[in-house]
DNA sequence: TGGGGTTAT
DNA sequence: ATAACCC
């Protein structure tokens, strides 16, 4: 049979011969009843298994405004937003306030809590995005999930890393951090390899983080996104997980309903429940024609996947962002005028923002909550293309972009609210989106007559917004 | 429940 | 344009 080997097959040239096999570290433990583990067959080159972090930063705006001020380090802090605090530093926590906590009742809780205001979001984002870059270093795939997770496929990093390993550097691999039920790691097993050699990077990783940003976190390392993420919040601040394949099933059971699985929401967990479905073993073994019937077959499939541990989904580079908004929660908007002065509060700072960035929004879009007893917080929005020439003094530290913005915006809110009737709006939000690098199509340019309303006529004559003013690629 | 984000339909 | 999901 084959070599135990490092994955692309070193050419003939060094042997690992019996020695190759390290004393495999508390191996007789091993879950399989101690039963030599058996070569793993992985194809060269095959992607078939992956190694995947989860880094997710501990209680972030919490450490972020202590890193503004570091007084606030040995007091319990909280970030507030509105009435609210969205989250608190672990000082916070000894004392029995929660993330999402009311203000009151946390100050209940704890007299003493420190709380500082979170509403703006931008020095945030700002080192939110900094700690993207610092792990597009190790590697250019890094898939964000708010502002305080990072995904990364190290499955490049850890096969070239162990092509240059010797196979007594193998044998002396020690994992990073802790091994999620205290399994034995097998040094014969590539898996369990490449694993370790995941943790010695998330460790990197995370003292990258804290040397170059002062922030700390924890890290999880699995075969998928999903267990990754599972694995990752088992040792809780400040320390980082690896899950061997043996332990995927343990991890799985270790949630005690099904809406702890993340891509099982709210909507689908009540859905699940209604067809008696409430634990991950009952949703395993639900028969899935059923489950296909009710959810649809795209759900359905996806989600029982994920009840077995099973995530096929590729970590996506974010790259930069699809999106900028800027939204206000607020008691009572019950004016047109009130709603104006917010939306030009909002607008301000979307244009800062843009200006920044650097590429063109091409749409944008205002979105209202209207105030109703019980509705679960629905929200409308309605949308258009920016017209061309607003796009093109977005960058330009010109000022009278705000009056043509402003015009719309408020041209889409009477399209969504009538205000010859009385309303009652409890959120206003704006959104730039339609991202493009730079104009490109210019008069008299083959994109230009490519374009299909910037060479003919537009067809909506009869548009609240004019098409004459000719939005360049939309269509 | 805040103030953001994404993808699918 | 909305609905679902994530934090």
């Amino acid at each position: 049979m084959e070599k135990r080997g490092v994955e692309p097959e070193p050419e003939g040239g060094r042997d690992e011969e019996e020695d190759a096999a390290p004393a495999m570290e508390r191996a007789e433990e091993g879950v399989a009843g101690g039963s030599p583990v058996h070569d793993q067959v992985v194809p060269a080159g095959s992607s078939s298994s992956r190694v995947i972090v989860h880094v997710d930063l501990d209680c972030f705006y919490a450490q972020v405004e202590m890193i503004s001020n570091p007084e606030l380090k040995d007091k319990p802090l909280g970030v507030q937003q509105k009435y609210l605090v969205v989250t608190c530093n672990y000082e916070a926590r000894k004392l029995g306030v929660k993330k999402l906590m009311n203000v009151r009742d946390a100050k209940e809780k704890c007299p003493q809590l420190v709380l500082i205001n979170g509403e703006d979001l931008t020095r945030y984002r700002e080192m939110s995005y900094k700690v993207t870059e610092l792990l597009e270093e190790f590697s250019p795939v890094v898939e964000r999930l708010g502002f305080d997770e990072n995904f990364v496929d190290l499955t490049e990093m850890v096969g070239k890393r162990l092509q240059q390993l010797q196979s007594d550097e193998i044998a002396a691999l020690t994992v990073s951090g802790h091994v999620y039920n205290n399994q034995a790691v097998n040094l014969r097993d590539l898996l369990h390899v490449r694993l370790l050699v995941g943790s010695q990077i998330a460790a990197e990783m995370r003292e990258a983080m804290y040397i170059q940003l002062g922030l700390t976190g924890c890290a999880g390392v699995a075969s998928n996104k999903l267990l990754a993420k599972l694995v990752s919040g088992v040792f809780k601040p400040n320390q980082q997980t690896v899950l061997l394949p043996e332990s995927s099933q343990d991890l799985i059971h270790s949630l005690n309903h099904i809406k702890e699985i993340p891509g099982i929401g709210y909507k689908t967990a009540k859905r699940l429940e209604a067809l008696g479905i409430s634990n991950v073993r009952d949703l395993q073994t639900f028969s899935s024609k059923i489950l296909e019937k009710e959810l649809g077959i795209s759900v359905a499939q996806r989600i029982q996947k994920l009840s077995l541990g099973e995530d096929h989904s590729p970590v996506t580079p974010s790259g930069p962002p699809q999106s900028f908004s800027e939204e206000d929660s607020l008691k009572k908007c019950s004016s047109e005028i009130e709603a104006k002065n917010k939306i030009e509060e909002l607008l301000a700072s979307l244009l800062n923002r843009v200006c920044q960035d650097g590429r063109k929004p091409h749409t944008v879009r205002l979105i209202i909550r209207r105030y109703s007893s019980e509705k679960h917080c629905s929200r409308e929005s309605r949308q258009c293309p920016i017209p061309s020439h607003v796009i093109q003094k977005l960058g330009t530290g010109n000022y009278d972009v705000m009056t043509p913005m402003v015009d719309i915006l408020m041209k889409l809110f009477r399209n969504m609210v009538n205000v010859k009737m009385p309303f009652h709006l409890t959120l206003l939000s704006v959104c730039f989106c339609n991202l493009k690098a730079l104009n490109t199509a210019k008069k008299g340019t083959i994109d230009y007559y490519l374009t299909p309303s910037l060479s003919t006529t537009s067809r909506s004559g009869k548009r609240s917004f004019k098409m004459k003013d000719t939005h360049m690629e939309d269509f």
